[in-house]
RNA sequence: GGCGACGUACCCAAGUGGCUAAGGGGGAGGUCUGCAAAACCUCUAUGCAUCGGUUCGAAUCCGAUCGUCGCCUCCA
């Protein structure tokens, strides 16, 4: 079954189809880099990093790029408007640029610890004012654009495609803009490209058009076709980003080439909290910081993942524990194989984020969907795993379960466009048929076990990131903690023996105390790190 | 005002024409266990905002009503 967008142009599902058999472009609008990223931004970048993680998984070769936008947005409509790093800069005396490097350090920082991958590229819109003013120029020369007092603005009336996106017509559009009595601009919706830089403005840059700095979307589209070409398969963002943003990029870049700019735009939902959107200038954003104190980052990851990246997503309390909840049933059982494989705690290898586990062969496929390159296995699964001739890993059978029947349904979920919650739902049903099976068999092939923890690897790993990290540190791990742990453990097996239950929930209550969680198994006891939530 | 979404159990959330309405959390009962935890088993929406309509058949399509939200201004 091959695989299905949902595409905000066409506002319908339909078949993907690269515009190179093999290769995936995709840009994905980054973040304004003027303060700590928030729910929402973890929303939008775990949701393309599953679906950049699928797009490899399936075989594509997936080239990503990811601004960051360091030179700022104007606050407010008008000339008057103040840029938010400007701002931002001001109130604590620096300059932009320490503001923009600060908060791009924390935006990596968070997104590593959601396990997102990074972008391939993750270019600077600052560095990047000679291709912006090209782009401008260029637009000039078509008689698309206009000059007038040192800034530039473009002419929505001459580009006839203005409004595909958003499903807006210009006479909605002008009965919407608010009216500027001062404007320079020929017509209320034309948008600027480049704007004059007053006195005082830090941020500036020399230009055909006097001193200025970009317009509010130029960025995007000059970035998106320096690195990926005229012509992309996936541009993703925000929903709120489908206008004006959006809209204006497919102008600009349209206008400029005269090609189609982007084949699949891709737009995420946004982040409730109570029913109600969360927005900086709402004042009910949660920033991630604030966030991984509460909860740890994989099961923030988890979270949004349990929802449609179409869907909102509402955002509480109660949500998040049941979310918390979720990820360590999922990863009870993971652990379970992990540790009946052989007690290393880490069998998969790096779990998780591996970027190298993505390293492999592109083949054409015959049938002419090119989403089935062949795939190298990871170290990770050997054994009973092979290589399906159509390119998709097999899993064979484990203690009685179809792990290839799973593996579909999987496949199936995601086709339809990455539709992880159902993904999810799989891995539920599996880790069930996985506890069942454990607890009855005391022993088990290890092949077996091996076909399971691959698969896991695989779908809930490289796909999904949601596997168990090192952070959750278990018996399997050894070290100095992991010592003493077996001390206290085999001290408390004689309190159990001798039937002093008074000593031995002492020592149990008092490590719960300490945030570990015992587990007396017939075989024995067991611990590890109580997650948080 | 214009444009566009959504309303599924106590909570989160899939499902968009056809088997018994996924999955997670919570709750109830049970198995195992010294107890607890984890795990497993059973139960927890004759109904998908409401009312009409189309259809052999609708949570899913159409219309109306009520409610919530988003975009139209920087925003993931």
């Amino acid at each position: 079954m091959p695989l299905s967008v949902y595409n905000t142009l066409t506002r319908q599902l339909e078949p993907f189809l690269p515009i190179d058999k093999n290769l995936v472009r995709i840009y994905v609008c980054g973040p304004t880099v003027y303060g700590d990223s928030h729910l929402g931004h973890a929303k939008s970048y775990v949701s393309f990093d599953v679906i950049v993680r699928y797009l490899r998984f399936i075989g594509y070769r997936v080239l990503y790029v990811q601004n960051i936008t360091d030179v700022g947005h104007l606050t407010d409509d008008a000339d008057e408007g103040e840029d938010k790093l400007i701002r931002e800069a001001r109130a604590n005396r620096v300059h932009p640029m320490e503001i923009a490097e600060r908060y791009t350090r924390s935006y990596f920082e968070d997104m590593d610890a959601l396990g997102v991958l990074r972008p391939d590229i993750s270019p600077r819109a600052s560095g990047h004012s000679t291709e912006q003013i090209e782009l401008v120029k260029e637009l000039l020369a078509r008689g698309l654009a206009y000059e007038a007092n040192g800034s530039v603005y473009f002419d929505v009336r001459a580009f006839a495609g203005y409004g595909k996106l958003s499903g807006r017509t210009l006479d909605e559009l002008s009965a919407g803009v608010r009216i500027d009595v001062k404007s320079e601009k020929r017509y209320p919706a034309d948008f600027a490209l480049w704007k004059k830089a007053e006195p005082g403005h830090i941020m500036r840059w020399p230009s055909p058009w006097g001193e200025g700095f970009p317009g509010w979307h130029v960025e995007c589209s000059a970035m998106s076709m320096k690195y990926l070409g005229q012509s992309i398969d996936i541009h993703g963002g925000g929903l709120e980003n489908q206008f004006p943003h959006h809209e204006c990029e497919i102008a600009q870049s349209e206008g400029a080439t005269g090609k189609p700019f982007v084949k699949y735009w891709l737009h995420n939902n946004m982040v409730t909290v109570d029913g109600r959107k969360m927005g900086k200038s709402l004042g009910n954003s949660i920033s991630l910081k604030e966030a991984f104190k509460r909860w740890s980052a994989p099961v923030v990851r988890f979270f949004v993942l349990q929802s449609h990246y179409r869907s909102t997503l509402d955002f509480s309390e109660d949500a998040l524990r049941g979310a918390a909840k979720g990820l360590e049933r999922l990863h009870t059982t993971i652990r379970q194989v992990r540790e009946r494989l052989g007690g290393t705690g880490n069998a998969a290898g790096s779990p998780g984020i591996s970027p190298a586990a993505h390293a492999r062969a592109l083949q054409e496929s015959t049938g002419g969907n090119a989403s089935t390159g062949a795939q190298t296995t990871t170290e990770s699964t050997a054994g009973k795993a092979s290589v399906h001739p159509n390119g998709l890993q097999e899993f064979g059978r484990a203690i009685g379960i179809d792990l290839d029947a799973y593996a579909q349904r999987f496949r199936t979920a995601m086709d339809e466009d990455f539709n992880a919650p159902q993904a999810i739902a799989a891995l539920f049903d599996l880790s069930r048929e996985v506890n069942s099976a454990l607890q009855r068999e005391s022993s088990v092939a290890a092949a077996d076990l091996q076909a399971l923890d691959a698969f896991f690897a695989r779908h809930a790993g490289d796909v999904l990131g949601i596997l168990p990290e090192g952070e959750t540190l278990t018996s399997g791990d050894h070290n100095l903690e992991q010592e003493l742990m077996s001390l206290i453990l085999s001290l408390r097996a004689e309190t159990r023996k001798e039937k002093l239950w008074t000593l031995s929930d002492k020592i149990r209550d008092g490590l719960t105390q300490l945030g570990i969680t015992l587990e007396d198994k017939k075989e024995g006891t067991t611990w590890k790190r109580a997650p948080k939530g």
